[in-house]
DNA sequence: TCGGGGCATTCT
DNA sequence: GAATGCCCCGAA
């Protein structure tokens, strides 16, 4: 039996795994194997420094230790089989890579399954417990101990419970003695007790609980709401979810009864999919190919000539807003269905287009998963185990969505794919849109990057040829782009005198489209109701005690007058600090405290009193926090009840709203003036897309940018619509600056809660970079931060930029060691590889 | 003398 | 990142 085969001795079973771990050590750690071998790609919980943790496993080995390191045995094997296919560990590893990040990280990024491992706190009795409960504890103790006799008897109490020695919860431990966490807590430090975590599998579908009508019971008087619900469950076929049951408006006390009087039963099932808050649509219709338009058609038999030719093929589709975009990715999703295979579409943010949702069930129905924030850790596990299996083929989904386990993906699309939101910014900081492009290529699948206005970095690649491009130049139904027309705000101010918020033209066209009865919206990028609280004294602004930033005024809801009061909130919109207004300048005690820079909240103020006729709403954080805040304002705006919408950027992000024919934009060009190489990209980016809302419906659309920088090439494109043009001229100034995509970009931060680290460390660093040379990268810095405190850490900063990925990954890694030669800790250098802000 | 807090160390 | 250990200091 043994030598069966090839002749060759039996293989030995493995002594060994490594396992990735989610620390942010850069290493694997080897235990030894228990019991099942576990094979690579499972999960496994493993004792780690007194914790239980979960892991996976990279290597399966019978290699020597080396000196010094013992290995602990793995606690426990969670999967049968590699929870990852061999495709995402490939694209783990490249993360890790690319993005300088540890892999155990990045692999717990891409597992949503922390809602299986249940942990939980167990007790045990010590010794020392045993000793004290048997023979009472030494006097000296007792006595030093500021223990009420309450507390010591509670104490007795639960060493009496564990005497058994056998472990309890600590759930139970508690209701059992009534012993709080505090008790415990100071138990375990007397080493009378013993504490563990134990984590246990468990099965992530959540219960619901069904009604069963039980068959042949016989009847006996029952009241109206007992009949009600029997009725009911006899209607459905004898068969009926609790939660459903409550729409009969019958207390829930009154099937209570039923249940003890057995004419019902209560069955727990795991819960069956249902997606929140839309409600099933079976009805399946097919994304209608034929109402496509030309440009439209032509766009789709690309995407679909390259999947039918199979392999790697990336394309940027760049289409005008309004161009019909999404129409586009739906007939391509359908045809990678059709040819068997999946699709994912990547989008920015889920919560901030429901319209998308709605389209997406009605088109694929239950083929359709969705991953976005909002779910909880039990919806995502559900989520992605159905996607695993099989049963959704259509992912559609914000941006850690790049990970979800599609089988025979076939087409990756990123919607809006120069969004910043792509980025994640924290560790590992990867860029979503450029993982998939990299998932594609494992998966020789189509990707189609989308946009009206396509980063610079995609639209060089296309430039010179390695991505393929394809062009949607006019709108649907041949609809015009809006005109635009920018207004001088420093001729404003000349003319009439005055610092107004909204310049003469906006209220004039505002009216003049209030008054033909269509729709207004106003974009007002700043939140809040004043940006800067500055004292005309000193000249001191308010700044966050956390951060080096200007706090924001924000008025409450009830007072209408126009100044601050002194108890009214300030807010720092990083952080989150608040304080009070003070009345007078915390610096010089001067009065006179003034109220600049005008937020939306003061926007809708201000809207108000010119247009008191207006039906004003407002879309910003403030006023949308969860997803039905933003469907509530979107639905009142489809329906005419809003016909004047002032708001953040997030009124500029993909809404569809017919009635719209005037866009105003106010101060949006104060991000010119930000450091970041990226502020007229930006710019150009905002200013498109919110007059992209303009002009949607049958009516012509007309926006209206006030400005301060009229001759500014990002704005005086923008007003053209003419992005070749914009990117042109910016390409120019990259290439000069050796900036993205003339170059790869890093940015170090260097940061401390304490100031002499900082800049120490920072100064350490900076020696290192001059001292050592490298081919062909440049090094900027040591320099403050643009926001020197944030949440109370100094930082200072680097930017690297190489001419070479390789080159610039390498440099990165020998000032990791070398920081960690110099005992500079990892945590406090932050590393982000083609980072989209430099704050 | 005990115990708490700050901080460095170590994790297989 | 987080638990652990170590050192130093104040209260009894």
């Amino acid at each position: 039996m043994a030598n069966e085969g090839s002749g060759r001795y039996p293989e030995a079973v493995p002594l060994f795994c490594d396992v990735a771990l989610p620390v942010p050590l850069d290493q694997t750690f080897t235990y030894a194997v228990n019991g099942a071998v576990p094979t690579v790609g499972a999960r496994v919980l493993v004792p780690f420094s007194g914790q239980r943790l979960m892991g996976v496993v990279l290597r399966v080995h019978s290699d020597p230790l080396p000196e010094g390191i013992e290995a602990k045995p793995v606690q426990q094997v969670l999967d049968d089989a590699p929870l990852l296919p061999d495709e995402l560990m490939r694209l783990a590893t490249w993360i890790a890579s690319y993005y300088v990040a540890p892999l155990g990280e990045v692999l717990r990024g891409m597992l949503p399954l922390s809602a299986e491992v249940k942990r939980h706190l167990v007790y045990r009795i010590a010794e020392q417990g045993r000793k004290v409960l048997y023979e009472g504890a030494e006097k000296g103790s007792s006595r030093r101990s500021r223990l009420t006799p309450e507390e010591q008897n509670r104490e007795y109490a639960v060493l009496n419970y564990l005497e058994s020695g056998e472990p309890a919860k600590a759930s139970a431990l508690r209701s059992a003695t009534q012993a709080n966490k505090a008790l415990l807590d100071g138990m375990v430090k007397k080493k009378w007790l013993l504490r563990e975590a134990i984590a246990d599998q468990r099965d992530a579908r959540r219960l619901e609980r069904i009604a069963v009508l039980v068959p042949e019971a016989r009847l006996p008087k029952l009241n109206d709401n007992q009949t009600a619900i029997l009725a009911e469950l006899a209607a459905v076929g004898g068969r009926m979810r609790i939660s459903d049951l409550r729409a009969l408006q019958v207390p829930d006390s009154t099937l209570g009864t039923l249940v003890k009087r057995g004419l019902v039963a209560i069955e727990e099932v795991p819960e069956a999919f249902h997606m929140g808050g839309i409600g099933q649509h079976p009805s399946k219709k097919h994304a209608h190919e034929h109402a496509l338009n030309e440009a439209q058609m032509e766009a789709l038999s690309t995407i679909a000539a390259a999947m039918a030719k199979g392999g790697f093929q990336p394309h940027l589709l760049y289409g005008v807003t309004g161009s019909g975009k999404t129409t586009v990715y739906f007939a391509a999703m359908q045809r990678a269905l059709d040819a068997g295979h999946s699709a994912l579409l990547l989008v920015p943010e889920i919560g901030l287009t429901p319209a998308m949702t709605g389209q997406l069930v009605a088109a694929f129905g239950a083929e359709v998963a969705l991953l976005h924030s909002q779910l909880t850790p039990d919806e995502r596990a559900e989520q992605w185990h159905r996607i695993r299996r099989g049963e959704a083929r259509i992912v559609v989904g914000t941006r850690s969505a790049v990970f979800a386990p599609l089988v025979k993906l076939g087409l990756i699309i990123v919607d809006e794919e120069h969004d910043s939101s792509y980025k994640q910014e924290e560790t590992p900081r990867y860029h979503g849109r450029d993982v998939a492009v990299m998932r594609a290529k494992f998966n020789d699948a189509t990707i189609v990057l989308g946009s009206a206005t396509p980063s610079l970095e995609s639209w060089s690649n296309s430039e010179k040829g390695r991505y393929r491009r394809v062009e949607m130049l006019t709108r649907v139904m041949n609809r015009p782009l809006p005109e635009v027309e920018l207004v001088d705000m420093r001729a404003e101010f000349q003319a009439t005198g005055q610092e107004n918020l909204f310049c003469r033209r906006l209220i004039e066209e505002t009216q003049a489209t209030l008054d033909r009865g269509e729709q207004a919206i106003i974009l007002l990028n700043r939140r809040g109701y004043s940006f800067v609280v500055m004292c005309r004294s000193c000249g001191e602004k308010i700044e966050c005690e956390n951060c080096a930033i200007s706090m924001t005024f924000h008025k409450p809801a009830t007072r209408t007058d126009l100044h601050a009061h002194p108890g009214e909130r300030l807010e720092c919109h990083y952080c989150g600090f608040r304080r009070s207004v003070p009345k007078l300048c915390p610096k010089c005690n001067s009065e006179h405290l003034y109220y600049l820079g005008a937020g939306s909240q003061q926007g809708e103020e201000r809207l108000q009193e010119i247009f008191p006729n207006a039906r004003i709403g407002r879309m910003d954080r403030d006023t949308v926090r969860g997803r039905s805040d933003m469907e509530r304002l979107l639905t009142r705006l489809h329906a005419g009840e809003i016909n004047l919408l002032v708001g953040t950027q997030m009124i500029a992000k993909g809404h569809d709203i017919h009635g719209v024919t005037l866009v105003g934009v106010v101060g949006a060009d104060h991000a010119l003036g930000l450091p970041d190489f990226r502020a007229a990209e930006r710019v150009f980016q905002l200013l498109t897309q919110v007059s992209g809302r303009a002009g949607r419906g049958d009516l012509p659309g007309k926006v209206l940018v006030q400005t301060y920088h009229p001759d500014h090439y990002a704005i005086q494109f923008a007003a053209k619509h003419d992005y070749p043009a914009f990117v042109a001229k910016e390409m120019q100034y990259r290439r000069w600056m050796h900036y993205p995509p003339f170059s790869v970009l890093a940015n170090v931060l260097i940061q401390s809660d304490k100031l002499e680290e900082a800049t120490g460390w920072s100064a350490t660093l900076g020696g290192w970079f001059q001292k050592t040379s490298f081919d062909k990268v440049r090094i900027l810095g040591p320099a403050a931060a643009p926001i020197v405190r944030l949440k109370r850490i100094y930082r200072y900063h680097f930017v690297l930029k190489a001419e070479k990925r390789q080159t610039l990954g390498e440099v990165l890694r020998r000032m990791l060691a070398f920081a960690d030669a110099q005992g500079i800790p990892r945590r406090s250098i932050l590393v982000d590889v083609d980072a989209v802000h430099l704050m």
